[in-house]
DNA sequence: CTTGTGCCGGAAATCGATTACCACCAAGCT
DNA sequence: AGCTTGGTGGTAATCGATTTCCGGCACAAG
C-alpha cells in the first residue's frame, strides 16, 4: 500500500510538497508538481482518508438514521438526502433503527465515535437519546419527526392538519363510522395523525371512540391485523384513515379477504402516495408527502451547519401534505 | 472534546493503560480500571474511531453500491446486507450509482480512500472499474449482477432460466405474440433475461423478432414508454415479459390508458414480487427473487473475507427465482 | 552592496488512538 | 541468597496524512 512517503521518495520531494501538490492549497513549482503527479500515477497512490480526517478533524460523511429502508416513504427521503449530499461531496451512511430505541442509540454512538460530519434522523421517539452527538457538537437535523431532547433543525410535514383534512374529506363523502389505523404511540407523526383524526371528528360534532382506533407498526402486517380486527367487529367502520402506504397494503389485503370493496363498502384514505396507488381499482386516495424534497432540504440544512462555528438559530420547516382524491374515498 | 490523554490524566494513569482498560486486551489492575471508568464517565469520553482505525489499519464499515435505493428489489437487498452487517458490528454506507459508471467509479474511489472493510456492489456493467479496490486488496462481493473485471464472490439469480420459464408459461397459456421489456444493454441481468426470453421462443419453435423487444431503464417511466410503444404498434403483442416491478408499474399504467386489461387482453409476467402484486386485478404473475436472502448472503461472504489473509477461492452462488402464477398471465 | 520582502519547500509537530518494548516488582525455585 | 518468571503499567513509536514554522533564495529598493 503506497503512502505519501513513498510518493515523496519517488518524486524526490518531501511529504509536505506532495500534500500541497495534491491539495492545491499553496503554489508548488510546476516541475515538482509534475514529478509528484508522475509518482502518484506510477504507484497507484490513493490518499488514506482516515489519516486525512484525523488530522483535519472533519469527515465528509453524513449518517442517516431512519426506521426502515424498506418503507418507500423513508426510501424517498434517503434518496433526497443522498442526492444532495453527494452533490456536495459527502457520503451517506444508512442506518435502520427499526423503531427500536436501543438500536437507534447504537447508531447514534457509532456516528459520534466515527466523527460523522452530521446526522439526519427520524427519531423513534421525541425523547430519543442523542447525547453522544451533542457532546461532540455534531449537528443534527430531524426529518419527518420531532425531537424534543435536543434543539435542532427539523423538517416536518403538518401531519395533524393533513389527517384532519383527510377525515373531513371522508366525512364530506358521507362516511359515517370512520376508523383510524395509526402508528405506535410515542412516534410523533403517529400521535399527530391521530390528533388530526380527532380534530376532524370533533369539528363535525362526532364522538371519538377508542374502539375505532388501532395502533400498530408502520408495516404491512400491522395494517393487515388492524384492518381485520376493525372490519370484523360487530359494528364495523365504513371508512379507514391509514397512516402509511405500507399499512395500506395490509389493510387492502384484509379488505379483499373479507370481501369488502374499497370506496363503496369501505372508504379508505392512506398516507403516502405510492406508485401502485393508481393501479388498483378503485384508485387509492392518498395524502402525498413531499418525501424527496424533505430529504433534500434536511441535507441542505445539515450541510449548512457542517464546518466551523456555523451555529445560527435552529429552524423548523413544516411542509404541507397534499390530499389526492381518487376513487377509494367516494361511493 | 475529551481525548484519551485527558482520561489518562484525570485517572492518573498512562494512555496505554486507558486503552488497555477500555479494550480489555491485557489484564489491568481492577483499581486502575475503576479509576479509568470513572474518568471516562466524568468526561463523557468517546474514543475517536478515526484514530483507532488508522492505527489498527481496519474499519468496521462496508460500502453497498447499488443503482437505486428507490427500487424495492435493491432495497430488500440493502436490508439484508444491513441486518447481517449490523449483527457483526459493521455499519453500511449506502451509495446510489444510478446505472452511471462515472458515479459508480466515484463511489468505488471513496470506498478505497476511506479504507472501507469491504464492498458489496451490483455493478452497472460487467466491466465496471474496481481497480482502486483491487489495489488495496479490499474484498468485493457482487450481488445480482456479475463483474468480469475482477475475481470476486458473486450472489446471483439465474435470470436466464427464470426468464425462460416465465415465457414458457406464457406460451403454455396460449399467448401468441410475446414481447419483452428488458433493461439497458450491458447490465448483466438485463442481457440474461433477454437471452432467456429468446431461449423460450427458440424452444417453442417461434421466431425472435427485435420488434417485440424494448430496452429501457429499470424505472417506471421506462416501462411506461416501452409498453406504450409496443401496444400501439400495428401488430401489438398479446403478452409482456417485464424485467422489474418498477417497470411493471409503468407498463400497467400504459395498459390502463390504452384500455387493455391485463390477463385477458395482454398477458403480463413481471420480475420481482411486489407487495401490491396481489392488490391489483387480476393479480400480477411474478418471478420472485430472494432479494433479502441475497443481501444477507452477500454480507456474510464479504465478512468472511474481511480481516487478515482470508483469501480462499472465490465462489459464485446462483439462487433460483420462483415463478408465482397469478391472474395476469392467464386468459 | 546591504537590507527588506516574498515565496517555496523541507523538517517536524500534530491529530488520537494502539501497541511494541522495557522497567519494575513480587513470587517461586534451586 | 540469587536468579528466573510472570504480570503490570509506563514510554515512546506508529498509523498516514496535514500544517506550522523556519531557512534559503531571488529580487527590489535604498
Amino acid at each position: 500500500m503506497a503512502t505519501i512517503s513513498d510518493v515523496a521518495a519517488l518524486a524526490g520531494v518531501s511529504t509536505a510538497t506532495v500534500s500541497r501538490a495534491l491539495n492545491g492549497k499553496s503554489t508548488v513549482d510546476p516541475v515538482l508538481a509534475e514529478r509528484v503527479a508522475g509518482a502518484v500515477a506510477q504507484l497507484g497512490y490513493t490518499p488514506n482518508g482516515l489519516a486525512r480526517s484525523l488530522r483535519r478533524r472533519e469527515t465528509a460523511v453524513l449518517a442517516l438514521i431512519i426506521s426502515d429502508v424498506e418503507n418507500p416513504f423513508f426510501t424517498a427521503i434517503a434518496r433526497g438526502v443522498e442526492d444532495t449530499a453527494q452533490a456536495a461531496g459527502f457520503s451517506v451512511m444508512l442506518c435502520n433503527s427499526d423503531e427500536n430505541t436501543a438500536k437507534e442509540l447504537r447508531y447514534v454512538e457509532v456516528a459520534a465515535r466515527e466523527r460523522r460530519a452530521g446526522v439526519i434522523m427520524s427519531p423513534t421517539t421525541g425523547e430519543s437519546d442523542v447525547r453522544p452527538l451533542l457532546a461532540h457538537g455534531t449537528p443534527i437535523v430531524t426529518v419527518d419527526r420531532r425531537l424534543d431532547s435536543a434543539d435542532c433543525d427539523a423538517v416536518l410535514v403538518d401531519s395533524r392538519v393533513a389527517a384532519r383534512d383527510a377525515v373531513r374529506h371522508l366525512i364530506d363523502g358521507g362516511y359515517e363510522r370512520i376508523a383510524c389505523i395509526a402508528g405506535p404511540p410515542g412516534i410523533t407523526t403517529a400521535d399527530d395523525r391521530l390528533d388530526g383524526y380527532r380534530d376532524a371528528l370533533h369539528e363535525a360534532g362526532r364522538e371519538y371512540s377508542a374502539d375505532l382506533v388501532r395502533r400498530c407498526e408502520f408495516r404491512e402486517t400491522g395494517g393487515y391485523e388492524a384492518a381485520k380486527q376493525l372490519l370484523t367487529k360487530a359494528d364495523p367502520p365504513d371508512a379507514l384513515l391509514v397512516s402509511s402506504s405500507t399499512m395500506s397494503v395490509g389493510a387492502l389485503q384484509a379488505m379483499a379477504e373479507l370481501g369488502r370493496g374499497s370506496g363503496r363498502d369501505v372508504g379508505i384514505v392512506s398516507f403516502d402516495d405510492a406508485p401502485w396507488a393508481t393501479l388498483i381499482s378503485p384508485a387509492l386516495t392518498v395524502v402525498a408527502q413531499p418525501a424527496h424534497a424533505m430529504g433534500q432540504l434536511a441535507a441542505r440544512l445539515l450541510l449548512d451547519r457542517v464546518g466551523p462555528g456555523r451555529t445560527h438559530a435552529t429552524t423548523t420547516t413544516t411542509l404541507a401534505a397534499q390530499l389526492i382524491v381518487r376513487g377509494s374515498s367516494t361511493r
